[in-house]
DNA sequence: GATGAATGAGTGTTCATTCAT
DNA sequence: CATGAATGAACACTCATTCAT
């Protein structure tokens, strides 16, 4: 059955010119249509609301056609946040661009994650609830952001720029990170507002930890 | 319909000096049970697997009486979390009595609640995914433990051991705390081991940040 | 079980005036309490919402109350019926006293009905839902209209008022009018107003017929 | 949903000359068999013994296909009096079919009316139990009767027939016609006979009412 | 006789999944 | 491949009735 993710990776690309889509393309369009409409409805009403009823109704395709696609619900659970996630990692990493290195760095990928939250208020939901609902979706997740946070960190300590730290260490103070970011999304995902103060007080811990040196 | 939290707190109620117990103590007693019961489900099997039928024979009554107790599934649900989730706040109190304060006083603290995590597993599930399915009690315990901190951290101020923050700040730093509490624990769920590698990290990030200064 | 009709009408009676109630008292006292409130409920909101625990509550006794005067719901059910019809009754005939016979007469009743359900709205429904909730009460108090219906013919056709009939028609008729009866106050339960036109329509049925001769 | 009225005058469709049938016309089979299972326990059994499983079992099919076709149980009961009122009606219009005017219609209207009762008796419940169990169906059918009524007492007054009303008086009287027909129908609904003397009352009140002018 | 907690059979409803067309 | 009707296991919830206190 055809719900890997490596085959999401080839999914769209911007659809050439053709009036006519061949069959191939038509069905790339069906499964496109179906993650898209599994994004918007677990985004805004959750997991558990998101009947295969509610998806194909949503993507405009007959209630038998999901079967053609995905094995059962959980395969499009498991592979919805890879789907979305990609995004999301897509855009930070582009907000990073030109961006300087240390503090500075961290402190914008901080500020770019809230960004992309605002302007897609559903992630939130597909993020976090995926720890209940695609368990296995949920780890693979943290743990490519782990991965690249470690990427990160060892290029920061080669710079200079952070303290020198192994590798178990840095992938808890990885977690640490994601889980702060969490956290903070969480606290500001009604108003939709970008939190200065959290972003403050972050960087504030980021620099120069929380409490003095006796 | 008696599901006030209020009414949790005056539970158990050491018996007096009879043997039988009264009509009114058979009814705390079941109470306490349906709650046992919901919170030993809820913490091996998450809240989705948690349905009436499970809870009342795991409490070891009618199916029906489960709706003396609470007024439905839901009511169960919001109830469950401040339930446990005080349990889990007097262990770390009870952890901190004679710690001193600041740096090492916040560590004991992230080590207490690794150590209430080892011994009380089930708190995970019910804590995290509170969020999904009784979303109420988890803000209300979020908010109760980000006050906590914020009240620590006003006490750290005022000795001198913390940099000076406003309560805005405090409430932000409360939030990255518990996120990276949440998230480190999450990462030694399966395991059930103390992350000696994560104090650390935790400790090293408290104290003197990640990034030096320039 | 002391459910039987008979002890209804023994029921109230005007208290004394003293203050302890006796044992006897208490439990007539009681059961009046009970009776009204199905009677309030069931007018309201049907039988089928008449469960035992609104009842009791409603009477402002224990949910086990009940069953110490009724042997079960139906019973209840059986009993109501009468309880209130008897009511009804009593209104029609202090209304008529005075009144002519023939013609005359019948309308009085006709609008004596008619404003008796003005002043008791929900006795509509006890009435004509009993014919499914409590058959057998429904079929006695037919029985007990129709057989005053006979009577009250059988005056008019000795005063001459009355078109000789025999008693299998008199019948016949006495369920007609008990129809035609219902049929105008369904059509009016709503607006809650006497529907004069339908008292003229009335009158000039029974005067005349519908048809005329040929 | 497709429960709409509408739909059902559309149902059986003689079906065209193909063996199989159709998805389509499958699916208006089912609908069919739900509906006359329904009609048969709902008359035999009444409405508050109808339930799904019930049906389902009846029409031969699963318990969650009942839902394919019906919103709710509700949505059956609020079709099913029209599904066999209709019925009801046509039969008693052919009946009519050549029969004169005036008193000798009305009276073959009567006729039909406890004729069709005989061969249908579970018609009696669906009818009558519907003022409890699908209010607005009844409403509906009553109306739906009443109009009919106020049409065939308007020919008949322009064919000098009948006595001179107005639209109001005469919807009054079409209600207690229809009343005077369901009673009469209540009390031989135990026994299945047509009832000769209250034809013979029901014709003599048509023809000179009740009571003897002065 | 009053109380109210406990009982458990019964029912409506949902929805993932299958499969004939 | 697309369709959508059929399936039936599961589950939440109700409520009349019982009975120990």
């Amino acid at each position: 059955m055809p719900t890997d993710t490596d085959r999401l990776s080839a999914l769209p690309r911007p659809q050439p010119r053709k009036k006519k889509l061949s069959r191939e393309e038509k069905a790339q369009l069906t499964l496109r249509n179906l993650l898209e409409a599994a994004a918007a409805i677990v985004g805004e009403h959750g997991y558990a609301a998101t009947t295969i009823a509610n998806v194909t109704r949503e993507a405009g395709v007959a209630h038998g056609t999901f079967y053609n696609y995905f094995e059962d619900r959980q395969a499009l659970f498991d592979v919805l946040l890879p789907y979305v996630g990609e995004r999301m990692t897509d855009y930070i990493t582009a907000s990073l661009a030109g961006v300087g290195g240390g503090l500075e760095r961290e402190v914008a990928r901080f500020r770019a994650y809230c960004g992309y939250l605002r302007v897609n208020p559903g992630f939130y939901r597909i993020l976090y609830e995926a720890e209940v609902f695609a368990p296995k979706a949920f780890d693979a997740h943290i743990e490519r952001l782990t991965e690249g946070y470690v990427r990160a960190f060892r290029r920061a300590i080669a710079a200079g720029d952070c303290y020198e730290m192994g590798d178990e260490e840095l992938r808890a103070i990885a977690g640490i990170l994601l889980g702060a970011r969490a956290y903070v999304a969480m606290q500001f995902k009604d108003t939709g507002v970008i939190p200065e103060t959290a972003i403050a007080a972050y960087e504030s811990l980021m620099k120069q930890g929380l409490f003095k040196a006796k």
